[in-house]
DNA sequence: ATTCTTCTGTGATAAATGTTACTGTAGGTT
DNA sequence: AACCTACAGTAACATTTATCACAGAAGAAT
């Protein structure tokens, strides 16, 4: 029940609650698991129930960097958009944490547009929300020097797990901010000596 | 005539031009104006009918970084976004060549969503296509050097207009591309000793 | 305890980009 | 012609980031 679609998307209508649990399709994938690809057709949207996914842009060497992640509540936006034409995907979508999600017909989500006044407002807010995350990623890309866009990602990391501890090794935010892993350990190190953090092995503390 | 909604946007439906022409407000604005600042709120969307106009992310120094035009036939995606909750904007919009707009309020945008199928479609066709428009440019700038970003430029520039002469200075590129224009000068160099471009004064031949 | 693997720290060096400072040139203005 | 201004070229240097090379530390596996 904690992880019904009732519970994580509390402003679905209840018609709406009822007719996703009868044409949906609820499905577990394991951490790890590619569930989607840059180049592959989309057939389905995807509702997050529990879990988590990370939405990235792959580089020719394998640089995964990171444009924002899904948590329960959230849908994919890249699904969403390429509905109509059932169009290839720009992006890759990984699972990081074991998640719970409903699949959704393409043809369905383009259906309840009409016909949900509820559901037409969370698609809407979805395309926002991700559009301006995205926007958020190029500022930081496009105006900011490495330190501070690793500061940047530690925050957005702690924000979302809301707790003070980001357990990552070095290696992995190097990857997601497609940089080297000697880059972050130094920057790390001097973070750590202006007082912003306290490093332990795969794991870092914000102070503040 | 020319600059008609019927002729820039052919695939709405006859009752939905009549509409728009109804409600919609035609407006014109010279080359330079700022039509939508950062942290403004939208209370229109606009349908270009002629001209150009730039959509771009302003850096703290000045920076006008592209994030992409609008032409005839286009909408600004953010406009759209940004309807249900009159949002704030996050970018710049300034006109880089005389505009014909319509302008549009944001309740109706929304009400013909549900009562016209090919406005629908228009939006969600706009924001896809504006999607992955950011996406590419994060792509260059998360993956690419500089030399290779400013030949991507180039060619975009040369596409939308259809042309193989680019009409900038050093300057606006490097201000587009968030750098200088010392090292625009330089790769500009090094590309027409590479036999890629033929350099004139505010003025840049593709020569493939 | 010993071995292995992964993670972290750090110096040395290279490459890319940004900055400063100056020169020359084309075109417009007076 | 003389002057002005915007634009372009380039050298020298600073800074940032990337790469290479290696060493030590933490934890897991045997």
């Amino acid at each position: 029940m904690q992880h019904s679609i009732k519970n994580n998307f509390p402003n679905f209508s209840s018609e709406l609650v009822a007719t996703i649990e009868e044409n949906g399709t609820e499905q577990s994938f394991e951490a790890g698991t590619i569930l989607m690809r840059t180049g592959q057709y989309i057939k389905n949207t995807v509702l997050i129930l529990k879990g988590k996914i990370k939405i990235y842009r792959e580089g020719e060497d394998g640089g995964e960097f990171l444009m924002y992640y899904l948590q329960p509540g959230q849908a994919c936006a890249i699904s969403m958009i390429c509905t109509a034409k059932s169009e290839k995907s720009q992006i890759m979508a990984k699972v990081v944490e074991d998640v719970t999600v409903m699949m959704i017909p393409l043809q369905l989500m383009d259906k309840w547009m009409m016909e949900h006044r509820s559901w037409y407002e969370f698609v809407i807010e979805t395309y926002r929300s991700r559009f301006e995350e995205v926007l958020e990623v190029v500022d930081n890309i496009a105006f900011r020097s490495m330190d501070e866009r690793l500061e940047f990602y530690l925050k957005r990391h702690s924000d979302a797990c809301g707790c003070a501890e980001v357990k990552l090794s070095h290696q992995e935010i190097a990857t997601e901010l497609n940089t080297s892993r000697e880059v972050v350990s130094r920057l790390l190190k001097k973070m750590e000596q202006r007082g912003l953090v306290k490093l332990n092995r795969n794991q870092i503390e914000l102070l503040k």
